[in-house]
DNA sequence: TATGAATGAGCCTTCATTCAT
DNA sequence: CATGAATGAAGGCTCATTCAT
């Protein structure tokens, strides 16, 4: 009743919805979308099925509702590369950006790579995506301009790819996979001009 | 022994065989392994649920014969590559062929992509290709190494990273994705130094 | 913890569980354990077969859930012929208790008697029951060693067999099954002596 | 065509026959009647499904033959017991008769005891047996009558049900149970008056 | 807010049986 | 006589979702 205790609701709310979307996460990437049962999701997040149904409508609205939190931490942390003048410095802030990403939120990527691969799943999510995806792309392609390649369009195209293909990699071999040294590999290819 | 001709019956069994195969692939790109049901496959395919039991002993089975018949094409196409000598050469034999296979099994690579994703289903299948992309990657470093860079197995990595990259890019633009393009594109890279 | 009166609960639970049980049971005797299906047990108990897995993880389960209840009961049943001292009364008090048991959980026995016949289901009981019989045979092995019989093994075996056989017969005899004729005549053959 | 070739058809035909009763019979003993499936029987005898559709018309058929046959042998052996005009000298017999008919049959029995115990396909069988049951019976009566027992009927009731649980006792326990021993003590017994 | 009983549709799989050859 | 492809009806089991409390 009090404002108090309406705040430690909320928070209390916000820390259960978190607690399922974490576990959900969790077992969407290790079985897939279709193989984890919000049985399993509501008993590992340590409560009842019922109760995960007071938060969340559906199974489909918490794979929404992880790929809506999911890009809004990646555009908050992908925003600091775009201040950055200098388009040579602009570069390895992206790369560092863009790395650190992939190895905070393999999980989410996981998930995320598994959902675009799977078109009847994906169908739903495809519209809200699509200027995120075309504005990076586009982005690149400025940056590649300011940095003189001849076809920037084609270097944009490579280097999108290099970045999802290194985050698969990582994904797939995880502790193993040599993150550092394949960032700066990259940062080394494009200092050389 | 058998009363029909062997021969005919041999092929009648052969096209069932693809037939299904063929359905259950366009169904696990589409919805994903545990999203798509034997019942729809059998379905499209024309049999009965049945029927497809007589041939496939359990839908993990259908995806092994998938998996399996896929790899071997993909070793048929990709033996040319090596034959060549000239390391320059080798490497843009190497991209046609890696480019024509993404092309032509494109389908595939989403089944085979979304199944490596997911630990679950991954595991049992895991052994069986470790060598297989442990050999790839060991021989994108000897043709770096032999191409004269400093870091092969740096290169390596990136390399692999970008044809992946590639590829999953393609399956999910498909016909709007300028691979040839981005080909090309790669194919100048290397050339230039 | 829970927002229903937890009593409330468990009494439904446990009736729910016992309808269960019992429709099982019937439809066990009736058909055999591989002949009557799940379904048919929800149905004529009334619920849903969905529920009938909220309760018993397999069918199995269900079985196993019988049998322990069924031999929970019989022990119960017995324990009362222990206490007995003089050899002559407990041998009767025995017999009196076993026909109770008979007459009372005949369909039991019938499910019991099928599944002791059937070696793949029986496997996984077997130890669990060994001691049991082991027991049984040794009390009645004792009892006619006090009773003064020569060779008490031999007859504690004939004992066992012709209790286990007349089980047999009034299991399918039922009604006709002179039960009591057959009790008495078997008291008199031990008092004559 | 010639007559020796029809007669050589006549015996493969019986052969093959029991080929799939014999198999059946093991299949049935070991996983019951719904538990056994024609597929297997047909594997494991050496032949196609189609084919044991040709000797029998369906799974109940073979069920039926397999009782059938065996009754018959049943039958053949026990005629025997019945020249013997001393009825001390026909108990005698009747026993040894009984027993080896257990031991030789133990399969048999443990198929044709789980029938009897599942009304729902013993149905189809109770009339066809109803006789046979009343007349050993009877025969037992007659035999005690002659014996001099005070209640022939009973001790008649009492010899079955002992007989029959040693049978049932013997396919349980099998190579263990000590048959000759307790056949010996039956023996003693009724030579004891 | 929280629980868990309850449902019903659907899934993978098995199997008795039929039939063309 | 013999084969095995083919079917269709269950059967055991899972699961997203609803609802009374």
């Amino acid at each position: 009743m009090s404002p108090r205790s309406s705040q430690q609701l909320a928070r209390m709310r916000e820390e259960t919805r978190e607690k399922i979307l974490g576990t959900a996460l969790q077992l969407f990437a290790r079985r897939g979308f279709h193989g984890a049962s919000i049985g399993e999701i509501a008993r590992q997040a340590g409560l009842s099925k019922g109760l995960a149904y007071h938060y969340f409508e559906s199974k489909q609205a918490i794979l929404e509702a992880i790929i809506e939190e999911g890009f809004a931490e990646i555009e908050r942390m992908m925003t600091v590369a775009l201040d950055v003048e200098d388009p040579h410095q602009k570069l390895v802030v992206l790369l560092e950006r863009t790395f650190a990403v992939t190895e905070q939120d393999s999980e989410f990527w996981r998930v995320f790579t598994g959902l675009i691969l799977q078109p009847d799943i994906w169908e739903g999510f495809q519209q809200r995506f699509m200027k995120f995806f075309e504005g990076v792309i586009g982005s690149f392609v400025d940056l590649f301009a300011s940095l003189g390649f001849e076809d920037p369009r084609a270097e944009a195209l490579l280097f999108a790819a290099t970045l999802d293909g290194i985050m698969l990699h990582f994904i797939l071999d995880q502790p193993e996979y040599p993150l550092e040294q394949v960032k700066n590999g990259l940062i080394r290819r494009y200092q050389k001009r």
